[in-house]
DNA sequence: TTCTTGGATAAGAATAATTCTTAATAACAT
DNA sequence: ATGTTATTAAGAATTATTCTTATCCAAGAA
């Protein structure tokens, strides 16, 4: 459920991005189905220049920009979801569930975390006088499994 | 208490950064000094540019990359922290005690939280089998109550 | 089918934040 | 005072991202 394997999409998937595309009146061209394709297959915190890299195997003379910018795109039409994580370069995520993120501070891997309690849970008091709060970014840092395998050799 | 006035620094703190410096093997040189002085008498959360900009009206030959690598250095010292905001610059905090921020998506400015309750609260179990915490980073988004008021007419 | 047109793209320039390189300077011990 | 060595200023370099612009292309009109 939550690390589906690296399969071709599916024609749901393909039906998906044509709809969408048509009802925000744009096109769907071969750089935004094979961008949309790349990220949907994706299992991780892709970059742009991760798609970008995978992306220039089957397509040598995509620009870096149009992977931005269909990001950017994708982030607006609400199918992917570009993350602000501190101290890195932007991600892009395509879990639309409300999550947070654990961060290896060694190799910088990033996972989803659920913790709806948390979610849910009153903010302090003091905040109405500061502001009025529409969301929730949290990340716990740490060492991931497998460094903290590593440094305790 | 959370908000002291603008006022001179004290010989408290000269000596506080006089004996740190002196701890720490370094020199206790013109820039050091002034950009502490800056950053001890800033109120907010200035980056490296704010403090560039306010001590070249004192020091107008300042490097802005000496700024940076003093910050650092005072990081590294422990005598303020460097923030990694998610879609922000670097900030540096002087604040040393454990709290989060409040970030207003309009103005951008930068509150502190204070939320123990939360600090504490136990993280969910699953947690452990991605990895091993060692910080918690929050940051409340929305708007701040001067631009609530501003957008309100 | 050919033409028209506007949205989309590729390429590379531009920007912004931060760090690096290097030669000159200045703090501090002697 | 002098010498040693850390530190600085200046500007180049780097990194991530966005902008500019000429070209391309897909879809509808003729
Ligand atoms: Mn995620
Ligand atoms: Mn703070
Ligand atoms: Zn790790
Ligand atoms: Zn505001």
């Amino acid at each position: 459920m939550m690390n589906m394997t690296n399969a071709e999409l599916n024609d749901q998937d393909l039906d998906q991005i044509r709809r969408i595309c048509e009802e925000a009146g744009i096109k769907l061209t071969h750089q935004r189905l094979e961008i949309f394709k790349e990220l949907m297959t994706a299992r991780d915190h892709p970059s742009a220049e991760d798609i970008h890299r995978h992306l220039q195997k089957r397509m040598p003379t995509v620009a870096i920009d149009t992977v931005y910018r269909t990001l950017a795109t994708f982030d607006e039409l609400g199918i992917a979801r570009r993350l602000h994580l501190a101290n890195n370069r932007n991600l892009f995520d395509t879990n639309l569930a409300p999550h947070h993120h654990f961060i290896c501070d060694a190799c910088r891997k990033v996972e989803d975390v659920y913790w709806p309690d948390f979610d849910s849970t009153a903010l302090p008091e003091e905040i109405s006088a500061i502001g009025q709060v529409r969301s929730r970014h949290l990340e716990l840092h740490g060492l991931c499994t497998a460094c903290l395998e590593q440094s305790g050799e």
